[in-house]
RNA sequence: GGCGGUAUAGCCAAGUGGUAAGGCAGAGGUCUGCAAAACCUUCAUCACCGGUUCAAAUCCGGUUACCGCCUCCA
């Protein structure tokens, strides 16, 4: 039984698909106005995990992502690069799709993107008006919050008791034309000759909330299973969602919302964010490191859990993903001449190990328990890969369930696949004066591969060799 | 002001009543010609104060510090 933290109730529940085995996911998608920082790929990174743990228990995804495409920052950024909005989105979904494929998350169902979905916006816009949750004023149309009921229920929040302007984001011209302060834009009048659509009440472009609506009871239906993106967004962005679907619909929204934690940075443990721009995108990091890394340090925290991102965590992240990685080759090797029996006990083991690696992440995704019990799949292995005799059908059967465990996480783990004759000659070399018990000349063979980069590994099969990963 | 989240070893971190998982780093050892990889051993009384209980990191009350949201944000 899979349990979700609903940020709605504030409760673990036992998920219940809305249709046996299968799942449907809507994950709220960044504006493509630069490239993303790795906060954001926290946010993908850990619905890409819980994407494929379903799939891990069976379930077939259905999995939807948005890319806002049009809005103020998209305008202004385009208008300050001289080229078109469309041009704009192009080069930064582009972008998108690169980074995130370095970091090994599995691709949408579907990426649907808002100046794609400009007719359906617009009719559901025009339905909430005919409902009277909608009014429009000189172009703008707006939603009339305080009719919905349930406004607030998501965050937890009285409408009484919010603050004006605590963010310090109000527009006070915008104000001035809301019936109420905490009315939202459904759509935004266009100024000048900036990019726009035209609709029954004006020319423009549809404000940032509607589109999420749109694209999810779209391609989900009215009702589907999971809403998730970063907390940040509970207030005000996933609370207008709901507002917008259900008074449109009169049916219940998604029936779980999941909130992922912020990855923070600096001494303060400050959360990252483009506005304050204390960032670091993937483009830039994954040009310095092993993205397997990034993904690594980004997957294995539970996703409610904030990340702190430090020198320090990534180089722990670095460790951890080579012991796992360590552990695949160290077992693969024996492959090699295998011809021993199968370990009962072994076999026993690492059926345990299945089980409590379901029940870790059956709780609410939790991916630190998660790891934990791969870390014991790979002690398993690796003390399997010690033995004398080994079995090959065994070995084959270990490193099937491990590799499955560990690509949870978006970890692949492989063999090693060397083919650099030069190398080879030199090994060759270096294990003949070793045979020879010409030791000088061997560590002088050995450092000379160091050089290059080249670690040795001399094992009671032969000496084997791999790249050292920066 | 309102809502919420954190505080566990040098670092990351699990753990919602029964006597502190796991990983990294460190120390010692095994294996090795020496290494590497791996394995074994070792390393904390849980922010503070008070309370409930046979028993609390875990429950209750209070204090302190930090973080997030309150119409840009993953």
């Amino acid at each position: 039984m899979i349990k979700i933290y609903n940020t709605m109730s504030r409760t673990k529940e036992t998920f219940k698909p809305l249709v046996d085995h299968k799942v449907s996911m809507y994950v709220c998608g960044p504006t493509v106005y630069n490239y993303i920082h790795i906060g954001n790929a926290r946010s993908i990174i850990a619905f890409d995990t819980i994407r494929r743990y379903f799939e891990y228990r069976g379930f077939e995804v259905k999995f939807v992502s948005n890319f806002t495409d049009v809005d103020d920052k998209m305008i202004n950024s385009a208008r300050e690069q001289g080229i078109t909005v469309p041009e704009l989105a192009d080069r930064y979904i582009g972008a998108f799709k690169e980074d995130v494929q370095a970091v090994n998350v599995e691709p949408a169902t579907l990426n649907p993107r808002a100046t794609e979905n400009i007719d359906d916006i617009i009719a559901f816009i025009a339905d909430l008006m005919d409902k009277g949750f909608a009014y429009a004023v000189d172009g703008d149309v707006y939603y009339r919050a305080r009719k919905f009921s349930k406004y607030g229920a998501l965050s937890h929040q009285n409408i009484d008791e919010l603050e004006q302007g605590a963010s310090q984001h109000v527009d006070d011209e915008e104000t001035a034309r809301k019936e109420d302060p905490i009315d939202f834009a459904l759509w935004k009048a266009a100024k000048g000759d900036e990019i726009a659509w035209k609709a029954p009440w004006g020319i423009g472009r549809p404000g940032w909330h509607i589109e999420c609506s749109v694209m999810s009871t779209k391609y989900l239906g009215d009702t589907f299973d999971i809403h998730g993106g970063g907390e940040d967004l509970q207030f005000p962005h996933h609370e207008n969602e709901i507002a917008q679907s259900e008074a449109k619909t009169g049916k219940q929204f998604a029936r779980y919302w999941m909130h992922n934690g912020f990855v923070t940075v600096g001494d303060d443990n400050e959360k990252m964010s483009k506005s304050l721009g204390n960032f670091v995108t993937v483009h830039d990091l994954v040009q310095k490191i092993n993205p397997q890394v990034l993904r690594f340090l980004m997957s294995t925290t539970q996703y409610r859990r904030p990340i702190q991102y430090t020198q320090a965590s990534l180089q722990d992240a670095k460790n951890n993903l080579e012991k796992l990685q360590n552990a695949f080759i160290n077992l693969n090797y024996r492959l090699q001449g295998a011809q021993g029996a199968a370990d009962a006990t072994v076999a026993e083991q690492a059926a345990q190990l299945e089980t409590d690696f379901i029940t870790a992440m059956d709780d609410d995704f939790n991916a630190q328990n998660g790891i934990t019990v791969v870390y014991e799949f790979a002690r398993l292995i690796n003390v399997y890969s010690e033995k004398t005799a080994v079995n090959a059908e065994q070995i084959n059967q270990l490193l099937t369930s491990y590799a499955k465990m560990a690509a949870v996480f978006g970890i692949e783990l492989k063999q090693i696949e060397n083919d650099d004759a030069e190398i080879d000659e030199l090994v060759k070399q270096r294990d003949q004066a070793r045979a020879d018990r010409d030791f000088e000349t061997s560590d002088r063979l050995r450092n000379q591969l160091k050089e290059m980069g080249v670690i040795l590994e001399d094992t009671p099969q032969g000496t084997r060799w791999r790249k050292k990963d920066e």
